[in-house]
DNA sequence: TTTGTTTTATATCGATCGTCATAAAACATG
DNA sequence: CATGTTTTATGACGATCGATATAAAACAAA
């Protein structure tokens, strides 16, 4: 198998992440990636592609441990309120602690590229079709086992939990003091509760 | 006072915000903006600055019209929950319309410019406070009035509805068969409606 | 008509972009 | 040790980036 690479390939694609994440597509380079990974740039193109490979790359590996996080959320045999608590508890300690005012990969990347590039507004789409369908899932259990009152329609709800998900994941980018995300939340476990 | 202009400054600026609004600040060439003008670019230079300031000329001008569209909603004497209506009416309407996907100007320039020029992010900022207290006072009107009945802090109540507003941006940022934007605002006046 | 001012168009600056040709270096296999 | 394969580093390709120097063109004021 030739010359043995020199580089740990997670620890690169983590180190890429960091760039695109932070910065988008177009303001990162391949040189600032070369240089935030320890690799040159033909080395870069040599084992991941070219620019919008690596970008593809990193991408589909962060929304790989995203939708894991969410199947450990959802997946497992808590009662649905708590799993929806759990959820949005996940959200807003991740948005906290995100000191570089990251926000959500996936949002950056459906703002910024989703727009003009089909393949990844399908998975942008994708992945919020996904996130909808758990929030949906788990509310129609929690209606049927009672534990959630509201006689509105699982599908509307899941909606509107998708979009104040991907409200604060905009404010998340722009940080300052508007850390009061749990009030945005309040209200709606407040909706699930009444009847 | 010399040689007279040969463009009009609104349809150029008009312009300029198209571009920067579908395609972001990035993506968006000095060059570019000369074709889509009909100007060159030492004409954009001499007339308007350089390219950021160019950007923040048009996106001042975005705003300065979002906001005032937003005077006219809820400055209108309207009763509060028929303001809030009108709000989400023009807001679901706006997206679908958009053809091009273009979103909402400052959601875009909050994810891609926001977070690494502390201009823009306060601009940004001081927006979405705007609307936010917007919603607040208009809430607050409501309870006080007694046509919103839920007995929610109308301070939460407004973050979640500048949450979802902020979602769907960035829903109308992907399209698709996504238009089910009803199906979010739905649930946010049944929450209203409860006690 | 002359002078002064501003906008125009041409042409181009150095810097940086994404990408790659090239060949030396480091291994496995024979 | 020799051969083949893959990764490495150097250097540079053409294209495009944001931004300007320059001077002609078009007006107002004198």
């Amino acid at each position: 198998m030739a010359r043995p690479r020199e580089f740990d390939e997670d620890t690169v694609l983590e180190a890429a992440t960091q760039r695109f994440w932070t910065n988008g597509y177009e303001a990162t380079s391949m040189r600032d990636l070369a240089d935030h990974t320890g690799m040159t740039t033909p080395s870069l193109y040599n084992a991941f592609g070219d620019k919008r490979a690596i970008y593809r790359l990193v991408l589909d590996r962060y929304v790989r441990r995203a939708l894991e996080s969410c199947s450990a959320i959802f997946g497992d045999d808590d009662p649905p309120l708590r799993a929806l608590e759990r959820y949005f508890d996940a959200l807003i300690e991740e948005t906290r602690a995100d000191a570089l005012q990251k926000g959500c990969f996936v949002v950056n990347t459906a703002l910024e590229v989703a727009p003009h590039d089909a393949d990844f507004r399908d998975l942008v789409t994708n992945v919020f079709d996904r996130i909808e369908k758990y929030l949906r899932d788990c509310i129609a259990n929690g209606q049927s086992d009672g534990t959630i009152r509201t006689k509105l329609p699982a599908a509307d709800l899941a909606r509107l939990f998708l979009s104040a998900t991907l409200g604060i994941r905009v404010l998340a980018r722009t940080s300052s003091e508007r850390e009061l995300l749990t009030g945005v939340v309040r209200p709606l476990f407040a909706l699930l509760r009444t009847k």
